[in-house]
DNA sequence: ATGCTGGCGACGGTCGACAATCTGCAGTCG
DNA sequence: CGACTGCAGATTGTCGACCGTCGCCAGCAT
């Protein structure tokens, strides 16, 4: 009250101001979400409510809660009286999901560009954080680190155009690509590779090249989605049809 | 069975095919979500679960469902243990609102192009379909329904594009533009300066002139976020600040 | 007079139980 | 032998009730 410091700070005391302040519905979710995107539940798999329920320990109700949120955010599907699933990813999905991440994507570096120079470097100092957990988690090897901090990559640049229902919208689609990438566990063409498309993401964007920039992100999203689409290496090159997993 | 044709289609019963497949929640949320769009729940506005379910005749169970899915699609805000209120939109809201939905109608529009003389003559005829029924709300002359076909033209065009992503992300943001709109009565500038631009994107389309469509769409919805955050007519230039409602 | 503390009312979060619905299989009729 | 009908099991949809938490306000101490 007297300096505009509040009484908890100074006394220290800050540490546990956080003290699970968490709704169980929410944890669930949180969980459920974290164990969809990592691949632990197979496509098309049936959750019951009752089930996860008594896994859990705890009421059918937040679970359904928790369910209900997933099936919102499309990691699950619902059919009437007939409980959830994982959801099923088809070729013409990856496509979807991609080409909507172009959308957004493209969008944010074209408003950030337009933030003018100023904009333009904090974007990309945040961007060169990214990528450098993205080179760490390279260099460690696990896939799943490599993915996640691919996709973390990407959040930061929508993060960084500074709306927040954009990147709302792209934490859906990026969940879902994560499923799709970590489902089929391919390797990463190569890992260096990897981290150079997306240096050279950061140097367009700190060079406020517009048309550059956005054709890189569109290349670099093509040419994922097509790993995605076409995987098995040898599956010859059909584009469209065929259902993953 | 015999020759691909259901035995009901063929002996006239579809018609009674779908009676009342909605469950209570999915209702619920869809009265209240039109309720939010049409502006007759003030910003704010506290709405207690108990007062609703006792208020429709059901359980709070349904109820909690369809105020969470509201929450999810940005019309109402939940503080914990202080239940839900209607969202309360801001000038930095709506050109987060507009920005969003340039980026996706931008998107789709450039990939209606992409598709061809043959797409873009289909998206052409849907489109022109929502101008007419644009142009009758117009003449008829209700605010509620000329922002309904306002927005269902741009929905359209959304979904021309046929990514089913694209078109849920902007249904999200359909919903919150017209509740902005709907909140404060404006008089569209005029009904048929409304009608003309949208057929001027239509046009553009048509004859697959890309930049001039974009530049058409991004200018279209410049202008409107403009005219929803200086609306009082008097209230002088002041861009971004100042709390609607 | 002001700030803290305790009680009070209200609301959401969670729970266990009942009812409605769907799926699969067995039984039966043509 | 095939197809329709009815039953059984399981799961979801819905309900009423309890408990913890939050915000407000009166009362008290300083």
């Amino acid at each position: 009250m007297t300096e505009g410091e509040s009484i908890v700070a100074v006394s220290g005391l800050s540490k546990l101001k956080t003290l699970e302040r968490k709704s169980t519905s929410d944890r669930i979710s949180e969980d459920l979400r974290q164990m969809i995107i990592e691949g632990q539940l197979r496509p098309g798999e049936q959750l019951a409510e009752t089930r996860i329920a008594e896994l859990l320990d705890v009421s059918r109700a937040p679970v359904r809660e928790a369910l209900q949120q997933l099936v919102q955010q499309k990691l699950l599907v619902a059919s009437r009286n007939r409980g959830v699933s994982v959801v099923t990813f088809t070729a013409s999905d990856i496509w979807e999901i991609y080409d909507a991440r172009c959308a957004i994507e493209c969008h944010a570096a074209s408003r950030i560009i337009d933030g003018g120079p100023g904009a333009r470097a904090r974007a990309a100092d945040a961007l060169r954080v990214s990528l450098d957990k993205l080179s760490v988690a390279v260099r460690h090897g696990a896939h799943r680190k490599i993915s996640a901090a691919d996709l973390d990559f990407h959040t930061a640049l929508v993060t960084a155009a500074g709306n927040s229902r954009l990147a709302d919208a792209y934490s859906i689609l990026s969940a879902q690509a994560l499923a799709c990438i970590n489902r089929l566990e391919i390797a990463v063409p190569s890992g260096d590779e990897l981290v150079d498309e997306h240096g050279v993401l950061i140097d367009a964007l700190a060079a406020g090249e517009r048309e550059a920039l956005l054709k890189a992100i569109s290349d670099h999203l093509t040419v994922a989605a097509s790993h995605l689409t076409a995987p098995q290496s040898q599956a010859g090159t059909n584009g469209k049809p065929g259902r993953l997993h």
